[in-house]
DNA sequence: CGCCTATTGTCTCATTTTATTACAATACTG
DNA sequence: CAGTATTGTAATAAAATGAGACAATAGGCG
């Protein structure tokens, strides 16, 4: 979370972003640490008060990232009175030796909207904000304990990526542009939590009409070679 | 919305509801009418600081209709920087006499989280709250111009009903606890714009295993009486 | 070079699901 | 008590999916 320039902010209100990276087997989230605290937590921060919601995600996005262009969508406000919790800010800020008086909004109460991110895992080298001193990709299944309800954002992000991901295709997002079909299906089974059937897979998935085929990708296996393949 | 009390109030954050209901032929949604103004909305509040989010439109919802347990769901937050209009704001406050200064909170930018709820058309006697001198149900496509973006957040609200309506079966909530097939298929029809087959609808219904058959519902007319159901 | 192996692309056939039609049961009318 | 509109369900046709088979082929290796 960024602080300077305090008063800009839209108080109350924070962004929390479950960043998604596939990389070739497993499904991972971007997690980041906080300077000598030992708290987990996911990638997020404040409005200013000149920035629509969704410019904020994008630049915290961009900022951990450096990916300017990458799939972003809004899942749900975690708005409960529970959430909050002043003491592990406070060790934050103390940690960082910020300012407490000027930052003391920062111990409020807070509601956050959720949002997730698909990106492409290869193109990315995640950098640490100035008050966390390291961020990395964490498989899906062995998350660290994190701050707050973070962990339950994860679940929710989840879920909703499921959902997403036979309805609106969105699991390509995860891939660079062009792909095998092979890696097409170990993303659904990495997101859906299961295996699928090969010829079944390759049959929806032409059938769909949003793939278009290229040149073939010779790895220098002992087989034939796969096709490659874009979105439309 | 709601003044009174006003520094216990979140600031820049409000909530908006979409209100659906079923009359038996039309989807219809509950629109207010702000006194001395010609400004239409939708029902909507804010947030008090010892509040969940949850609560407080669970709150809203209860002002305006009456009900308590109502089917609720979030769908999105509206966070862009062009939505908010404290002209209007200002329309309101000036025509209910409320102190500006107190108040001038209200005029500042809104993000705000849409909902939408489902409820039982026939249970409800809308009541319009302290700014407002009418309420009342609007079918979805003779809708009047809402103030703010409140039209884009009826569009959305529907698109995100319409999609959960197959998955999450989430129609029912717009009847009474009993109902006939021909009901709940008026209802899906209503709701996804579009005639359904009869017989495949019914067997489908039936197949999921989640109603229950009770007595038949004699209507006095002059042909075979359905059966009412309910769900399990 | 030519045989071997692992993987890919496609086809076939079985199974399940969905669409469409048909028909019998019934509640009330006149 | 025949006539009518609607309902519940069965029967059949069509479409989607599951499961297996098979030919094509890129490179390894003798």
């Amino acid at each position: 979370m960024k602080s300077q320039d305090d008063s800009n902010f839209i108080h109350n209100l924070s962004f929390d972003c479950v960043i998604f990276g596939f990389n070739g087997k497993l499904l991972k989230i971007l997690i980041l640490e906080y300077h000598n605290t030992g708290l987990f937590a996911l990638p997020g921060g404040f409005i200013r008060s000149d920035q629509s919601l969704n410019e904020a995600v994008k630049e915290g996005v961009k900022e951990r990232t450096g990916l300017d262009k990458v799939f972003l969508e809004q899942f749900q406000v975690f708005g409960g009175l529970e959430r909050s919790d002043a003491n592990a800010m406070r060790q934050i800020l103390e940690a960082n030796n910020e300012d407490m008086e000027k930052n003391s909004w920062m111990l409020d109460r807070f509601l956050t909207v959720g949002y997730y991110a698909l990106i492409n895992y290869e193109e990315v080298s995640p950098k640490p904000d100035h008050l966390s001193d390291s961020i990395g990709w964490y498989a899906i299944d062995e998350l660290p304990q994190l701050m707050m309800d973070h962990n339950l954002i994860v679940k929710k992000a989840l879920q909703v990526l499921r959902n997403n991901l036979s309805e609106k295709l969105v699991g390509m997002n995860l891939l660079s542009p062009k792909f095998t079909m092979k890696q097409l299906q170990l993303v659904f089974e990495a997101i859906l939590d299961q295996k699928l059937r090969r010829t079944t897979f390759q049959r929806k998935m032409l059938s769909l009409g949003i793939l278009e085929r290229h040149e073939k990708l010779f790895q220098g296996k002992a087989h034939k070679a796969p096709y490659l393949y874009s979105f439309k």
